[in-house]
DNA sequence: CGGCAAATTGAAGTATTTCAACGTCGGTGG
DNA sequence: CCACCGACGTTGAAATACTTCAATTTGCCG
């Protein structure tokens, strides 16, 4: 939560993201000059609750979590953004959460007014932002089938399903992919794990060391998962799809 | 899972809602000539898992939920759609998810292919279309702050809440409003919402036991539910936004 | 090598699931 | 009209899972 923030000025790390590719290179010239790189370190602030968002945002690198402060003052989190996640296009209307930095992270700041003002005048981007919020929407009820299991252990299973396949092209995720398995680094602390999947910390603890025992996963390092057999996670996961 | 459907002609009982409300009567007119009003009864199947929708959908009365299969076979309800609400609209992909009756409902359907057509050239529906998901991807989020609650009688309050401020101007659903209270008619059984809430029937039993000794709610009767303090129920449920 | 934060473990208490039995309500047929 | 049935909801009791709090270990950084 700090208020320090690294401003770089070189500023094409986004064309390359599914959502810019098929969009006219005028288009793209236009979002270039209002765009801006910022850097993040862990846990600094990227766009306040509340608020109407000063920019709109898209992930280059690393990871961004959303929070949200309920009546009763807890503040948990409920999802995580990585490369090609965009956040607060939502026509300006205030934030409901917090954004901020999971791990260090850098992210393409697009300033809001002209943004908007753009995206009037070129469908394709106007498509662009419809099928990112379908997708968020999608992960948003996928998070929902795997906060609806019962069991933290199968929660868990779900929750390193979606790593191994929303976050699949992402080499800070996917450490290697062999025949043994998948490894996979956990890019949040036990704490952030255990908002996201509804229970606490000591639990997260005891349900990886459940999969680990059924033989599921190895422990490499407390951030540093060793998958066997995904099949497996799945049967006990019910998880998400695989997508 | 039956096949009867009873279709209607008459069809102008979507003009009201929210999201029709700004669009050029010309629009409206093309809409009209597509659409068709069908009936259900509690319990038909809407639209299939796994095809391609056959129409864009606006619920018109009562309940739809949506239902998921998951590769352990569970089938888990996640989500219920209600007046306004829409669905089938995302580009002909695929259906992730079952639509069912939840109870006797009617619907509004819209012809795909000419729907289609039609919001490519009207911008305004184009937006109410992105107003709708953005919508929906907000729900599918504060289902998920619901679902992260630990205990099952914070869940169910969360839910409580949600019939309270969601289905607001709903008289299926709030019964009537006193200063004594709210009657808010649950539209599901046990079993459903045991699905929506991760649990089991017999805890959401026991769980509206417990609101009732604490004092929040008196149970009328199973599906009939009195909220004494809608205060109270916040304070216990941290639950969604009161939008 | 210390020191700190995060993660893990242990043990006791609480909540939830499970399975079985019992009620309750609405509809059907005698 | 009443008895019965079946579906749904509720309750009870035992087994399981989770949370809580305290204590320890681990890993990281200076």
């Amino acid at each position: 939560m700090q208020s320090e923030v690294f401003v770089v000025d070189h500023s094409s790390r986004w064309r390359g993201l599914p959502q810019f590719a098929g969009l006219a290179e005028e288009t793209l010239t236009e979002l270039a000059q209002i765009s801006r790189l910022r850097c993040y370190r862990a846990d600094q602030s990227v766009l306040h609750e509340g608020e109407p968002p000063e920019f709109v945002g898209c992930v280059t690198k690393g990871f961004l979590r959303l929070r949200r402060t309920l009546p009763d003052g807890r503040q948990p989190i409920f999802e995580l953004l990585t490369e090609g996640d965009m956040f607060g296009h939502a026509f300006g209307a205030p934030q409901t959460y917090a954004v901020e930095a999971a791990t260090a992270a850098e992210i393409c700041a697009f300033r809001r007014r002209p943004f908007d003002e753009i995206v009037r005048r070129s469908p394709d981007l106007d498509r662009a932002l419809l099928m990112n919020v379908l997708g968020e929407r999608d992960r948003a009820r996928d998070w929902m089938t795997i906060l609806s299991r019962q069991r933290v252990t199968d929660r868990l299973a779900g929750f390193l399903l979606v790593l191994c396949s929303r976050f699949a092209d992402n080499e800070a995720v996917i450490e290697k992919r062999t025949a043994a398995g998948i490894d996979v680094r956990i890019p949040i602390s036990r704490m952030d794990l255990a908002h996201l999947l509804g229970s606490r910390p000591e639990s997260i603890s005891r349900a990886f060391r459940a999969l680990a025992d059924r033989g599921d996963i190895e422990i490499r390092k407390p951030d540093l998962i060793h998958i066997k057999a995904p099949g497996a996670l799945v049967a006990g996961a019910g998880a998400a799809k695989l997508s």
